[in-house]
Parts: structure tokens; sequence; C-alpha cells
DNA sequence: TCGCATTCTGCACACGTGTGCACGATTGTA
DNA sequence: TACAATCGTGCACACGTGTGCAGAATGCGA
């Protein structure tokens, strides 16, 4: 009756039999059961008999036997998997994002591809290709420029997909973005409201939507402020330092230098600060400068720097939520818009008396208050 | 004959035929041959005629055919695929490294499983168990300490292990490293030329291994320099600025601080710098400092930071190329050990007159040519 | 004691791909 | 023309797990 007991006829030597791992079929034989009965037991369903199961658990856990994600995806053709797409996880902004979503992926039994596509098409396509092939539930693309490439690929997995502040908003697609015209708005009016009136704007000619919506948001605070836009105070730089430095450069050495500095982001920031210091001009004294991302790295420069916070981490988890949404076959909110937050550091104050303006509205004492504390304040947001 | 071109007994009606994924077999009926022959095909086997296989890939094409990855696993019983779990992910220092894995991944077409573990014990032994359930054909730590959590799991999984700058060195493993002792000893030696003789040690009382290393590296340089060891100028923080805070303020309140300080790593050498200056004392006109890793940040604070650089990306791919050779069956070399580089920025200089003693062996004219440019430069070498 | 409901278990097949082996078709040689 | 060698193809099974369905075992009431 039990002739399971013999070596089946595929393992040539005991020694063979040895080498393969524990399936559920050597459970089954040791608790002389099934192995239906026992990976009935193994996924909790009520029809086995509660002996049963828990002698049949308790023999798998012995034995060390976990069963094999690779047959049950086949079986039940998901595989509890996500493919993310970053452009560099060296940028400490993707890094915290991707965290955010593996934190949530990992509370929910996901496990994550983790792949970098360097802004190269081809390495894009080799990695899409290979999500497909491994047939995840899901994809989240984070901070790229998800172009004609993704679309026809992705039109034929069928899978579902979210972007994370891409720069190529795609009509098929669930998104969870930043708020960067508010934000940037917000930020420019604290400059505004500090007495600057000549506010400059370094943007990242590889932003693409984001580049352009923090732009409008700077122009609209300009526009409330009654403030006439001067074209030469848009420079773009590449969303590096370097860019930063080249683009911060160009603009000291124009006829008339801004007081302050509105910059696509914290990479750019540092840059000009860099720059603004090797023409021996002081930050915040000479020159105000508000970045965008709120990196790790920002508050340690000197002086540290006032820039608009992405909840990053919580960005990551969102994406992640609104993905298990759509994998669990319920819809989700079609785009998420998230609120940025001013955070006021040192690197901002209002402009040098000579320069400064009588529209200041904000007293000096205060103004000290706001300096002297190296502590965040919410600016701009809920 | 082609009975196949039927709708198998299996699917009901032809719109559950649509909704289902292109197998090998819809490719098969499509070209009047056997699955076996679409397989042989696909994987350029030369068992098949030449025109037929050109035949087949064009229908593959054609239909947008991809293989499951999770079909041919379970099949060959190999993933292509390996996990990397890191302590986390928005450390700089691991992100780096994690780059450089998957750059090599990739190009041998594996995929990796990230996984953060944030030094919970909890959630690595859930990690470790995903992955075993996944089946990944190796893993590779990063920068954690491996300790008897892991010797139980992975004894039992027998998969290839690599380490990378583990704290607890394990015998069953291969590891990737970087020469602590030696860049560390080398960097406080550069010091002690400079004409340094009271430098201090901030260690990281979560480095374990990594930290004793680095600490008899500063204690060899003194040694052989017949600079007699004090104590009191060796404190630890936790690794990270806040630490470095700490520690920095501890010395700088002793009776007699340093005119040199070596760290641990960059991120408490960013600490130690914001204490130095809250003390009103400037680096390095004051106070030297060197730090350890070369974060991308380390050369954006000001002064920008001398520091011992590891090769984060190459010390990744090396890592995944002993992964690919273990995996591959062939032996791999058990130990590597990369040499470490000093990067000379503007965070250090001859001590004072005052304090200088005359065993300083660096003439003005150089030191000032060394601080002028930012431009880094190999001390430590190959 | 019989019939029926309930509870559990095992059979058999599915998931999609790889591969050893047998065999048919074709070609070459005696 | 007969036979052997070569080449290409398909059959059948394996990989490890999930699950619909039939049927065995048990309990219960009449």
């Amino acid at each position: 009756m039990f002739n399971d007991d013999q070596v089946p006829k595929n393992q040539t030597t005991p020694a063979a039999a040895a080498k393969r791992r524990v399936s559920i079929k050597d459970i089954a034989r040791l608790a002389r059961v099934s192995h239906s009965t026992v990976s009935r037991a193994l996924r909790e369903s009520p029809l086995v008999n509660p002996e049963t199961a828990e002698k049949i658990r308790q023999i798998a856990e012995e034995s060390g036997f976990r069963a094999s994600a690779v047959a049950r995806s086949l079986a039940t053709s998901r595989t509890s998997t996500i493919g993310v797409v970053v452009t560099s996880i060296s940028d400490p902004f993707v890094a915290e994002v991707v965290s955010g979503i593996e934190d949530e992926a990992i509370a929910q039994n996901y496990s994550v591809f983790l792949a970098n596509c360097n802004a190269d098409p081809g390495r894009e396509l080799k990695i899409v290709n290979s999500f497909e092939d491994r047939r995840v539930d899901g994809i989240i693309v984070t901070a790229s420029r998800v172009g004609a490439l993704y679309g026809s690929v992705l039109e034929r997995m069928k899978i579902p997909i979210v972007l994370l502040n891409n720069q190529h908003p795609s009509q098929f697609a669930h998104s969870v973005m930043i708020e960067n015209f508010e934000a940037s708005r917000d930020a420019v009016s604290v400059l505004i409201k500090m007495g600057h009136r000549h506010i400059a704007y370094i943007g990242d000619r590889f932003g693409y939507g984001s580049d352009s919506e923090r732009y409008s948001g700077y122009r609209a605070a300009l526009g409330e402020a009654d403030i006439a836009f001067q074209p030469e105070l848009v420079v773009h730089g590449d969303g590096g330092a370097e860019g930063g430095i080249e683009a911060m450069t160009h603009l000291l050495e124009g006829p008339e230098p801004p007081t302050a500095v509105f910059c696509y982001n914290d990479r750019t920031a540092i840059g000009a600060l860099k720059a603004i210091r090797a023409h021996g001009l002081k930050v915040p004294d000479d020159i105000s400068l508000v970045g965008f991302d709120d990196l790790p790295l920002a508050q340690y420069v000197e002086p540290p720097l006032t820039t608009v916070r992405q909840p990053k981490h919580e960005m990551g988890r969102l994406a992640m939520q609104v993905l298990l949404k759509l994998m669990a076959g319920s819809d989700a909110e079609q785009n998420i818009r998230v609120a940025g937050e001013l955070v006021l550091r040192e690197s901002t104050a209002a402009p040098k008396e000579k320069t400064a303006c009588n529209y200041s509205s904000v007293p000096k004492k205060e103004r000290k208050k706001r300096m002297a504390s190296s502590s965040s304040r919410s600016a701009a947001g809920n």
C-alpha cells in the first residue's frame, strides 16, 4: 500500500537522493499521507484534519522543508514578486524611495527585483524583458523618462505599473508624484516675503515634466508678487552638482546677479553653493539658496540647506500600496500627489540692506530666530 | 494528425484562451512542430534544422512570446537569480556597492533580489527564508554582522555565499573586504608626516571587526613613529553623524584636544566637522580631519574631506564575480582584500606653528599646492 | 440496520519548459 | 536494390506545487 517508501525510479542512487532538496513528496512519505494533504496542511486549509495538519507541520519543520516558490508560482501563475526599475541606485533620492517600497513589500511577503538602467535605453529594454520573463506581478518605475520604449512592451505585458515622479506622465499608468508646482511656488514665495525681488531659477535640462512644473511654480510666485519676470535669471544645469556650478557661475558673471536662487534639486544647489563660495561670496549673507528633495547631506553642508522636503520613504510605500491594490484586482487612485514641505535652514535670509527693498515683510527678530534653529519647520503643506 | 489545432479541453471558452499568456505550445501549434522542437530552437540547439529553427524564431518573435523563467527554473533547478541582503539601501556606501553587483549581474543575465534588514534579526531571518523559498542561486551579504542567525539557515541551504565588508568573518564563506589595517595605518602615517603627533581616533562601537582593524592600523602608525599611545584620544561613536558630533565634543572638552582626528568613516567625520565648527574652531587650521569611504558628499562639504576611498562599485562587481564562479561550480579565491586609496582634500594640513613640532616633513610650498587642488591623489596605492 | 450528511483524503491533472531516448526520414555506399 | 549512417523530430516524462472532484470514512438520525 505504501510502496512509495521505495526509492523512486528516477533516483539512481541513495547518494543522489541525499543531494536532492527535500520536497513536498518527501514530507508526504514521512507523514504517510498524499502530497495534496501536505500542501493543504502547510497552507492552513480548513479541509485537513487539525491533528494531521499539526503532525505534518511538525515533520516539515523538523526536516527543514521550505516549499518552492518557483513551483508554486508555476501552479498559481502568481510570483509574489515585483520589479523596480530606477535610473541609479546611487542617487540618494532613489535609494530612499526604494527603501520605502521594500519595507511595504516585505510586509506583504513580496520580493523585489531591483535594476538600474543608468538612463540607457538598451539596458531599459533588457530590464523590462527580464521582468517579463520572470513573470513579476507588478512594476514600479522611479524617476525615469518613460517613453515610447516602455509603451509597446508594457502594453503587451498587461501588468500593473506604478510610476513614481516620472517625467513623462502617460495615460495607461498610475502614479505617485510630488506637488512640484505648489511646493516650488511656496518656496519662492517665502524668499519673496523675506524681501528678495531678484530671484533666479536653476533648472535641470533633463528634468522634463518635473522641471517645467517647478519652473511654473517659480513663475507663479513671481506673478503673485507682481515681480517682473527676467529671462536672464533662468539657467539650466544637468541636475547634478557640476551643472549647478556651471549655471551659478553663469549667473554670477552676469550683469546683475540675483540675491536668491531657487534650485531644481539639492545636488544642483550644492554645486551652486560651491560656485558662490569660489566667487568670494557668502551664503546666505550675499545670496540665499533653496534646494529641492532634502537629501540626507542637505543638513550637513555649510550652511545647512533650506530645501523642499519630499517624503521619499513615504512615497515609496505609497507606490507599493497602490501597486498592491492593482495586483489584487481592485482599482486605485490614478494619480496621487504628495505635498512637499519647505524646511528652513541656514542658507536663506533677508537680502543685504543695500539691496533689500522696502517690501520686506519679515521682521528682523523673527528672521534671527529662524536662522538660529537648524530644526525643520513646515511651511508648504500638511 | 495535427488535432492540436482544436481548442484544448482545459480551455472552456475562446475568451479564456485569449486571456492566457502565449506559451511554448502555442508557438508549436503555429509552427506545426512539437513543443520540444520549439524549446530547442529557441535555445539555439544544434539538433534542430536551421530552416525550421529560423521559422520558429520568427513566429515566436511575431507573437511576442517570452519563455517563462519560472517554468524553466523548475525544469532546470536553476533560477539565474541572486539575493542581496544589505543593512540599509539608504546608506550611500551600500548603494554604490549594490550598483556594482547589479551591473555585473545584468551582464550575465542574472536578476537580483534586494532586501534590507535594518539590523533587525527578525527581518534578517525573514529575508533569508524568502531567498531560500525563491531558490536563489547565490547570496551576497553586505556590511552586516553575520552571526549565529545565518549560520544554521545558510548551512542547510548549501548555496554559495559571498560576504562584503562583513564584520564577523566566518569560515564557510568567501568574502571581499577593504584592507582596513593598511589603509588606516597609511592614512594616519600621512597625518604624522604632516607634523601631527597628537592624533585622535573616533571609532564605531557597532563596527566590530572593521572598527578593530582600523583601530589597529591607527595604533601601528603611531608605533612606527614612536608616538606614545594615549587612551584618552580614542572615542567611539555610533557610525553616524550624530555619534561623530558626540565623540568629537568629548575630545574637544578634554584636557588636551588633538590636532588631528582619524575617523572610522565619512559620516562620523562629518559629524565631527560640525562639532569642531560649533566650538569656534576651523578645519584644517585648528584640527585636521580624515574620514573613510569617500562618499559622494565627502567632496562637497566645507572643507572637502580628506578620506580613504573604498572602490565601492568595483568591490560590488568583484563580489558578484566571485559568486558567479562559485555558482558555476568552480572554486574562487577565499578572501579577497582590496586596497584603499587615500584621497587628499582640504580637511588636512600641517598643525599650527605654535603646536607644530619640528618633525614636520611637509614643506609649506607643497602643502599649499595640495590644498589648492581639490582633485584626488593616490597615496596608499594598490 | 439503513440512508444520508459531513468530514477528510487521495487521485489525477494542470502550470510551462527541458531533455533522454526511440524512431522515421533522408542520404550515402556497396 | 538493400543496408547502414546521419539527421531531425516527437513522445514521454521530469521539475514541485495547487486544486477540482470523487470517494472513503465517520457520525447521526430514523
